[in-house]
RNA sequence: GGCGGCAUAGCCAAGUGGUAAGGCAAGGGUCUGCAAAACCUUCACCCCCAGUUCAAAUCUGGGUGCCGCCUCCA
């Protein structure tokens, strides 16, 4: 079993990662709140845990990955009524747009994928649990946590009640009710009433919605159980998403929710965050137009999660160009390339073969080395390139394929599928290159070289295109 | 204001005590009708100041600049 570190948010330290049960590990991460199209950052997000959860199969852990998605939430509900469509429809729509999303950045599908829709009745329960032992305090309709009640309460996010007491002052001066409601200002709702003909469910207080994160607490515990190895997001969910679901989750089971706090950083636009709010985002489809998922992949994993990207063309480009030389270095392989949108699975038996060549065995251990230290991926690519240098370089035919295997297969890992699109013409292009050979053969014709003219009508009629020469010039069309 | 983080070549970036991975770009060379690819090759005293140490990009203190969280947010 491999010997991995990994900074741990909670302690703010590396830590040699041990599970709690023997080999199996079981990984939670917030999933899309599904009212808009995902852009570059959850893009990030989703590829730094697929690598984790890559990586933790291939170093031999029994992974159970859980990613949720939010399809209870004000903001689908705006939209929803903003459309005139039932809020349903918005979230479907958003969950099928993200799948998408994913399979094209090769982001394997999570073990399971709880909605918060499945889960009212048991958040329910959660908050029942969490009033019957002084945790929680029902007020009109609403229900609140009680966060004088929990004394580890900021201990993730290193805050002081106190210290939150002053900005939480100024949000609830502008909104009276609520504090009168509250008994402390940061108190946080676990169930939000609502009024009759509104979206909501019936509940032991009325109708209402669940708090923001309740939900996570509750898919958590029937997902993975009380206590789970990892619990992973992005780093500006520390406060207060994850803060509060620790709250939630220990006031009412009287145990650790997650023994591993893991968060990733953000992409920025010109070293800002890039946020929905800011409007300063690059959606994941929009960049897929234009960059292949291995590109955009590529360009994440250059950098270390825990540090910011700053998004441009230029690293997309550069990525782009580095990623060409991994494919050509991989078309030496006689594997097949695998990219369907399928769980993960490191061919272990496959990778036993590589120990035999010391090559292999040395660009192993670096990256092994690499990934071993906080999944250091900007590392691991490193390696890659070395591999691929060799790869190239070799004069030797069945090494250079045996190389080339290899460099497939732990590409793979980091989720780089190294498919060689090379030769595989958009209509774009295919449509320039058409308009090129045609040009070409009108200058034949005006220097009345019918020969070659006709030869290339010849072979391009084989080819499965017709020309047609009018009066207007040249056109041409597939047969 | 409180808390946390970052500062490494033209650009991006790894590296937590022993004298700087990798990618992009750029220059030289081999090959080549030309070009591309490939191969060989060149390119950094790590923001500033002080300190600890035989030894610091790496540790400590101070400074400067930038970012994140404290409100929805990946």
């Amino acid at each position: 079993m491999q010997k991995i570190k990994v900074f741990n948010t909670l302690t703010g330290k590396k830590e040699t990662f041990v599970p709690l049960q023997g080999n199996k590990v079981s990984i939670y991460t917030c999933g899309p709140t599904v009212y808009d199209s995902s852009h570059l950052g959850h893009a990030r997000m989703a590829i730094v845990w697929d690598v984790v959860q890559r990586y933790l199969r291939f170093a031999g852990y029994d992974v159970t990955f859980v990613r949720n998605i939010t399809d209870v939430d004000d903001k689908i509900i705006n939209k929803a009524n903003a459309l005139g469509v039932r809020p349903e429809q918005v979230a479907r729509r958003y969950i099928f747009e993200f799948w998408r999303d994913m399979a094209a950045l090769n982001v394997a599908p999570p073990d399971v994928e709880p909605r918060a829709t499945e889960f009212l009745s048991q958040m329910i329960q959660f908050i029942e649990g969490l009033i019957a032992k002084g945790h929680a305090y029902a007020v009109d309709g609403d229900v609140y946590f009680d966060e004088a009640s929990f004394e580890n309460y900021g201990r993730l996010a290193r805050k002081q009640l106190d210290e939150l007491r002053s900005g939480a002052r100024e949000q609830v001066l502008s909104q009276d009710e609520l504090a009168k409601r509250k008994r402390h200002p940061a108190d946080f709702a676990l169930w939000k009433g609502v009024a009759e003909g509104q979206t909501g469910w019936q509940s032991p207080w009325g109708l209402g919605r669940p708090g923001w994160h309740i939900e996570c607490s509750t898919m958590i515990k029937a997902a993975l159980g009380e206590t789970i190895d990892i619990h992973a997001g992005g780093e500006d969910l520390i406060f207060p998403h994850h803060e509060n679901e620790i709250a939630q989750s220990e006031a009412l089971h009287d145990k650790p929710l997650a023994r591993y706090w893991l968060h990733n950083s953000f992409v920025n636009v010109n070293k800002e965050k890039m946020a929905k709010s800011l409007g300063n985002f690059k959606t994941i489809a929009e960049m897929l137009a234009v960059y292949s998922g291995d590109t955009i992949r590529l360009m994440m994993l250059q950098t270390h999660y825990r540090k910011p990207i700053d998004f441009s063309a230029d690293a997309l480009d550069s990525a782009r160009q580095a990623l060409t030389r991994l494919v050509r270095a991989a078309a030496f392989s006689i594997r097949p390339v695998s990219t369907a949108f399928a769980p993960y699975e490191f061919d272990a038996a496959e990778a036993a073969k590589f120990a035999d060549d010391e090559v292999l065995a040395a660009f192993h251990d670096s990256f092994v080395t690499a990934m071993n230290n906080d999944f250091n991926a900007a590392e691991a690519v490193a390696h890659l390139f070395a591999l691929s240098d060799k790869v190239m370089a070799s004069e030797d035919v069945i090494r250079r394929a045996a190389w080339s295997d290899a460099l497939r297969e732990y590409a793979g890992l980091l989720g780089l599928t190294l498919a060689d699109t090379r030769q595989e013409l958009d209509a774009q292009t295919a449509s320039r290159v058409m308009d090129a050979v045609v040009a070409i053969r009108q200058d034949a014709r005006g220097r009345k070289d019918f020969a070659l003219s006709d030869q290339i009508r010849d072979k391009l009629a084989l080819a499965g295109v017709n020309v047609n020469d009018t009066k207007g010039g040249a056109t041409w069309e597939k047969k």
